[in-house]
DNA sequence: ACAAATGTTATCATATATGATAACATAATT
DNA sequence: AATTATGTTATCATATATGATAACATTTGT
């Protein structure tokens, strides 16, 4: 149909793949703010990770690791990280 | 010192056993409180364990492991659970 | 009371989170 | 620039979450 350089089939495949980046980013979107709200919680603390990992019980690369998002935390962790730091994790659904 | 049966030994560890469970309690409310949620959100919709479990692409034997509260779930399914009734997940510290 | 639907529990296999240690990279301080 | 503090990445062992299936229990409806 078109003349042009664009074919139909790359649009589509192109906003295909926005969709697809939009679905995987709304699935990982709870858990990046998450994270967001953990660090700044940890840096209005002045703490450092080792300190963080201390109170929590673990080492200093495993929150390292969780602050990068690289991985998909268990709910325990993320409530001992929280209250770690002073806070109350709320969780609501709506 | 005390004549009477109840000894302090007995009371300390009881009170102990208080703190302790307190302690326990406040560490497991926050999952307490989503599963109740979740919970409602299911019989809000009117859909079975079953149901769900199709939507979020695992087994009813899961959603009803999940729902008992007898193991501690990952950050992504229980998002994939909530998004799966139709709900947006918020987890807020503070 | 019976049957069907729904929820629970047990079990196994597999994937992955977490604990743990060490090496490395980067930033901060002097 | 050198040292120290902080954060990152890699790796391994282990515990546990999850997928999956089946048997069982309980509730619901007729």
């Amino acid at each position: 149909m078109s003349r042009a350089g664009v074919k139909f089939e790359d649009i589509k495949a192109r906003l295909m793949k926005d969709e697809e980046f939009k679905t995987e980013y709304e699935k990982l979107k709870p858990r990046y703010e998450l994270i967001a709200q953990i660090i700044d919680a940890r840096n209005q603390l002045n703490i450092t990770q080792e300190e963080l990992a201390l109170r929590v019980g673990t080492q200093k690369s495993n929150i390292s690791r969780f602050e990068s998002g690289a991985y998909n935390p268990s709910l325990d962790f993320i409530i001992k990280i929280a209250r770690s730091l002073g806070k109350e994790i709320h969780i609501t659904i709506n």
